[in-house]
DNA sequence: CTTGCCTATGCAACTTGTTGCATAGCAGGA
DNA sequence: TCCTGCTATGCAACAAGTTGCATAGGCAAG
């Protein structure tokens, strides 16, 4: 249940229409927290209800009119207590860790496959990697006292930088040990 | 949908009661796939329905009895199919960078809380790297010549360790950042 | 001898997230 | 002119995962 609290912070750092927080979703925001347009609506009603956000009417010309959200002293309360209360263990998933177990029970034509297949992801990865790279330079381009905003974006996103470098490497590992099997 | 394949691979590598896969994806498996028994059990009548494991009847003494699972040729068949299909993106659902983000807009109280918590969540991190460290050493103590599948686990194994490592570095990080904000 | 824990399986209700589809106006290119 | 794509919001059906509870015998500690 921390989609809310998501949407909470998202809004804390920019009040933004249902589809523009979708947008954010799919770029910063989706390195640590994934939604759907349909999800983000649906919880902002919910959010709605309870008092947590609030919206104002955009009229806008030559596009659709918008709702624009804020969030409200209760969500800022609500988002306050889920600081307080202790992070929850995380429920892994991770697909490409269960193919490459199951390459044992593959012939070699299908260990070829996963080759590719994680030859491909590697790229998405590199790919990432540029990206957030890319945004850092951008975003925070001197080290020099940073507001506490800046400061913390900035080290979520070096945990991000850090995390898909150590996938890179892993993922050579991976190719490595993959090719080995059959010489 | 990969609970399902998650599984055929746990069977494969040895067949087990719904009870002791539920106690292999709280340990080694729940490294990159978890699930809880409720869900296993579910999953596993569904597979039977489609003919993808077959399950042998266990009379035991001094504890109930119970039905052993096995991966049948049509599961086999369903993994390897599974095995070529791409790897979808993984749902990243990072809630301690959330809270990281939203620490922006508590006050020191609230900033000092979310210090303790990273602190636990590191000391659960490292205890979970000695355990990773430990099953390397018990589980592939010598590097020469493994077969293909303790190769393939230990390299999933040493993903694991990777990550962790990172984590904790990227942890120290955190608490450096987080610490600076008040001095 | 009672309390709690382990093995072993399962139901039911609920929450969360995904997928497909719908609407509707405007802009730009072939 | 038609087709594609963007902004903007939403419904409905479904799949997946969580939470609480139930049963039932055995075993060990206090």
């Amino acid at each position: 249940m921390a989609l809310e609290h998501a949407i909470l912070v998202a809004l804390l750092e920019q009040p933004a229409s249902g589809y523009e927080l979708a947008r954010r979703f799919d770029r910063s925001i989706g390195r640590f927290w994934t939604a759907t347009h349909q999800q983000i609506y649906r919880v902002l009603r919910r959010m709605e209800t309870d008092g947590w956000v609030t919206a104002e009417q955009v009229d806008q010309e030559g596009r659709p009119d918008k709702r624009r959200w804020s969030a409200a002293p209760a969500g800022r309360a609500a988002l306050t207590e889920w600081l307080h209360a202790p992070v929850q263990p995380e429920a892994v998933r991770h697909e490409l860790a269960v193919k490459i177990r199951g390459a044992a029970f593959a012939d070699p034509a299908g260990r070829a496959a996963l080759v590719v297949e994680v030859e491909r992801y590697r790229a998405d990865h590199e790919a990432l990697l540029a990206r957030y790279l890319a945004g850092e330079r951008r975003d925070f381009p001197d080290v020099a006292a940073p507001d506490a905003r800046a400061a913390l974006q900035h080290v979520v996103l070096r945990g991000g930088i850090a995390y898909e470098r150590m996938v890179l490497a892993w993922l050579d590992d991976v190719l490595v040990t993959l090719r080995a099997l059959d010489h």
